[in-house]
DNA sequence: GTGAAAGCGCTAACAT
DNA sequence: ATGTTAGCGCTTTCAC
């Protein structure tokens, strides 16, 4: 900077005013072409440490998360996070906080490096504890839930999951709807689990409950799962996920059926190498991780600046097939999820004219928070 | 740092050395103990805008790649070097670099913070180019090549891939091992088939190009799969990867087959979702993501300081099914990659008093190398 | 052993 | 419309 003055003849605030664009109606238009000029040719780069340093503000966030890898699903939150951030001109950290590692020493580090804000994240939908350290900062919550809601947070709305889920097979005609439940009393299987009744119910269909049962996975879940297809010949299946209706399609192969045709199977995650492997293709409600992610990111900005970048159009998703929920909200938001349709529901995928099925009601978050306390 | 040079009546000089712990014969201990304690009252962490503005490093790195995301093994190469890198002190961002996003003006920021080095990773083994503006400066490239070898890097070695899980079905006794290759001609694909192809040779087996196919995903595969296992029925299949595995899985159940016994499979990822989730559980080659993203970061924080973290056992991977190759190296390295034991392979999981089936020689590398540049 | 002081590159209040 | 100057919090040289 001082180089840059020097070369341009002006004192070092003025190249100051000019790199950070503060010089309209302050610095004559010819001076101020003249030091982007020689910005440009010494190659200067602003200093953001130095400014860093002045202003107080680091333009940086913290992505702390249990697992970044470990779950296949895991990578869309971050990616999302990281295109707002960046879009709004953050740069994004990455901390790993396995549930057992102590990550005191890493928000210290956070600490020095004096980061504007945090996004606490989880790879599947859990009630957590945000370290206390960091009450007194700026923290949002993605992908989970605190018992007592201290800070920001969005998470799937569970509830219509399930509904929406069994709203559609109801929609291709079928009665008979098996739910392949999970055997961890998580949020989610509540959730999805009370959206699957109430839309049983709101359609006039006796709730059967042999029809339903929870699973983990391997061969105790894939003899489960054709026990009650055996027993209880359902029309269709909600599959709590897409790894849980692959053993719908074992079902299929071993008895001659053909998933789509006679049988039709929704599952939840549209994890690519399910859903894309499968024969036919899985139609599947997609979890807006990159949605939640983006939310989280612009949500974090919008406390550490005080302004709404998403309704000042300043950031734009890559990705929306959920639409992004407003940021004006403290608490919770719950987050629609998409259908995406593929090929496994008898009728084949819903054009834009059919009409589409009766939705959960607005209702559905009280619903779901309701559900979930109790569970 | 100012006020605790005043609570402890010392000078900021004094408390900057012990805080630095470079105290030692300097400082009184009964002095430096105050100081340690008025810090820890006033809940004092040093500010690291200021520390890296006097000293020029930022301890900081960047993690460049495309799709963060998008692919399901993703997550395991940044939770690789997240991991060695806090252990070494650095935070890492994150910037994901969609091919067709320009990327300059991250480059602009990055240039900006002074990020002392750069990782820049693909999540699929492809040629890349690394952006020139980076040229000059210290990165390295993990999961990918480039055309024309300009900074160290590290990638499986796809040969060894090919000839270890082949090498595996012969060791159970199969003589009529088939392939399930990629459509697309990439690294991974010549790799792989080189090394089936020598381990078929090295067992005295010929090779029968019936016995081999190239697919994609979807129906065309599955029926691509089956077709060649009814002409040729095979007692052993070699998937590319675990995905077109399943093909075989499928194939299995619409004719009663039961793999691990009447037929053995080994895939190549060790993807969770798809591994846990087929019955039986697939044996699998797995991808040493997070090996490749440890080594990565140690590698590059070694160019950074020029010393040695593995060597001086700074740094502990949390996970290494593959043993973290050493850095004193700056050309290409290659990563072996584990076999992840499951219930696929006829005779069940190896146990480690069985004897190991032959592996490729060492000179794969070389082999490797020679398949890739003219693939 | 300890302290004073310069300066890293930048911003912003103030002076001209 | 432009220049001067005082720090932001820290490290480090040098003097005591």
């Amino acid at each position: 900077m001082k180089d840059i003055a020097a070369k341009a003849c002006v004192s070092i605030s003025t190249v100051s005013l000019v790199i950070n664009h503060r010089d309209k109606g302050r610095v004559k238009p010819d001076i101020a072409a003249t030091i982007w000029k020689v910005a440009e040719e010494l190659g200067y780069h602003p200093n953001a440490m130095a400014r860093s340093l002045r202003s107080g503000r680091t333009h940086t966030i913290a992505f702390i998360s249990d697992q970044v890898a470990t779950t296949p699903y895991a990578g869309e939150i971050i990616h999302g996070a990281e295109d707002a951030a960046r879009q709004l001109g953050y740069m994004m950290f990455i901390i790993d906080a396995d549930d057992e590692r102590d990550i005191s020493g890493d928000i210290d580090r956070m600490l020095s490096w004096g980061v504007d804000g945090y996004i606490y994240a989880k790879f599947a939908n859990r009630y957590i504890s945000v370290p206390p350290t960091l009450d007194d900062l700026q923290v949002v919550v993605v992908n989970a839930e605190e018992r007592t809601v201290i800070h920001p947070r969005i998470e799937p709305d569970e509830f219509s999951i399930g509904y929406d889920a069994t709203a559609r097979l109801i929609h291709a005609g079928c009665r008979r709807i098996a739910y392949i439940g999970c055997d961890e009393p998580a949020i989610a299987q509540v959730g999805r689990f009370k959206g699957y009744r109430q839309a049983l119910k709101d359609a006039g269909i006796p709730f059967d409950k042999r029809l339903t049962n929870r699973v983990s996975h391997g061969r105790p879940a894939l003899e489960a799962v054709c026990k009650l297809l055996d027993d209880t010949h359902p029309d269709g299946v909600f599959a709590f996920n897409d790894a849980r209706a692959v053993y719908v399609y074992d079902y299929a192969f071993q008895h001659g059926l053909t998933i789509g045709e006679d049988l039709s199977v929704i599952g939840v995650d549209n994890h690519e190498v399910i859903c894309d492997t499968t024969v036919p293709a899985l139609t599947s409600v997609e979890l807006p991780h990159y949605e939640m992610g983006f939310w989280g990111a612009c949500k974090i900005i919008s406390m550490i600046e005080g302004t709404d970048p998403i309704a000042q159009n300043r950031v734009t998703p890559a990705y929306n097939a959920a639409p992004t929920p407003p940021l004006d909200n403290d608490g919770p938001t719950l987050i629609r999820c998409a259908i995406i349709e593929k090929k496994s529901i008898v009728g084949g995928p819903l054009k834009d004219k059919d009409s589409t099925p009766a939705q959960a009601e607005e209702t559905s978050e009280q619903t779901t928070a309701a559900a979930v306390a109790t569970a």
